[in-house]
DNA sequence: GTTGCGTTATATCAGGGCGATATAGTCATA
DNA sequence: TATGACTATATCGCCCTGATATAACGCAAC
């Protein structure tokens, strides 16, 4: 449990439960759909995961005898501690944020987070996606290598420079959000640069 | 050994063999060069590796006292049986190759395989980007999301969109390269649809 | 009505990869 | 001649994945 990918499993299942109680299937199932696409935590880690942490006192279970003729569950829901330790786990957030994984499932948590946070996170994943792609440049400048291998970085440094375009639009907003929200009195819905419901803003990249 | 992961590590050690003799700490580093960026394959197993497929008998290992000042390494070579099965393994590498880093590998090696072989590892992984996409498809259609998971989603379709597209240009190339093939005689350098040194071809993506 | 199958739901285990660490020789530089 | 950086091999613990077991339920077929 102790290791740093377990830390991630921790805070995605903190940040469900956050929501509302759920048990370990249902739990799961979301996560799949919210990180996953192809890759996502096996019961093999989940339900450990929280075992553990009903151990730690983050989260408690309770047997839900099926009622309407479902089986027996183990509902899990947040305790004190948990909600507490959910709010220390998004407030530090900088390094553990920069691969894939991680970022994603960070990400995923933002509604839950300042604008300050999401900022320290995006500006992290952006630093490290420019350090990648520093290195695919370097290899690409490199002339003896097989042009299969060549295409593959050409591709690969395209989807880097992408994803910092992307997240220099997510920054450029939030920036304006928290200007906005310094200067003026934040308007009702003006405290959150994405908006539920709406389509995505027309100035988004492609 | 027997792990899916562990015979990708075999495969690109037996590609990476097949040019040049090498020793593991210089096997790696061109393993990290070409594949990983960050995340590669880690010595832990690495080693292992090695010295499983010296008791296989697909490579030799020779130690080589350090001439020159340098200190001693363990030079290894690949056997008759490794080529074979270096030959094998690029030969049917179908359903291996749709993962990223599975793809990675086998699209390295391109240059020891025939049209045939990478028109059917690339329409595999068009196929699974595919359906990947669907997925993600799915869930932004889905109502009931908070802004940031949608803004997730959006960019990763945007990304599948275009590697897809780049697999697309990839195969058209190819198949463009096969049929030149068989109408007429192959010219010297018309066998390969992507040439050793030049620049990539304008109609590339993007 | 019972047979079989797909889904929901929890649990465990073997196998193996990754990151860390140990060891040690070489080289620069200060 | 110490210190650190790089080359080089080796091993180990932690934990994650994928597979498998178990079981209860719904549903369709026949």
């Amino acid at each position: 449990m102790g290791g740093r990918r377990a830390r991630v499993l921790e805070l995605a299942v903190l940040g469900h439960l956050a929501g509302a109680p759920m048990h370990g299937y249902e739990l799961r199932k979301r996560l799949n759909s919210e990180l996953g696409i192809f890759h996502a935590f096996s019961y093999g880690s989940l339900y450990p995961c929280l075992k553990e942490m009903v151990r730690e006192g983050l989260v408690v279970s309770a047997h839900c005898g099926g009622a309407g003729g479902r089986r027996s569950r183990i509902v899990y829901r947040l305790t004190e501690r948990g909600r507490d330790r959910l709010g220390d786990l998004l407030a530090e957030s900088t390094p553990a944020a920069t691969d894939d994984e991680c970022f994603g499932v960070h990400f995923t948590l933002f509604g839950r987070t300042r604008t300050e946070v999401r900022l320290r996170i995006l500006d992290g994943r952006r630093a490290r996606l420019q350090e990648c792609l520093a290195q695919v440049r370097e290899r690409l400048a490199d002339p003896r290598q097989d042009p299969y291998t060549v295409e593959l970085h050409r591709h690969r440094a395209e989807a880097l420079e992408s994803e910092v375009g992307w997240l220099d639009d997510l920054i450029r907003r939030e920036r304006r959000c928290a200007e906005h929200a310094s200067t003026a009195d934040a308007t009702i819905s003006g405290n959150a640069p994405l908006r539920e419901g709406g389509p995505p803003p027309p100035g988004s990249r492609r």
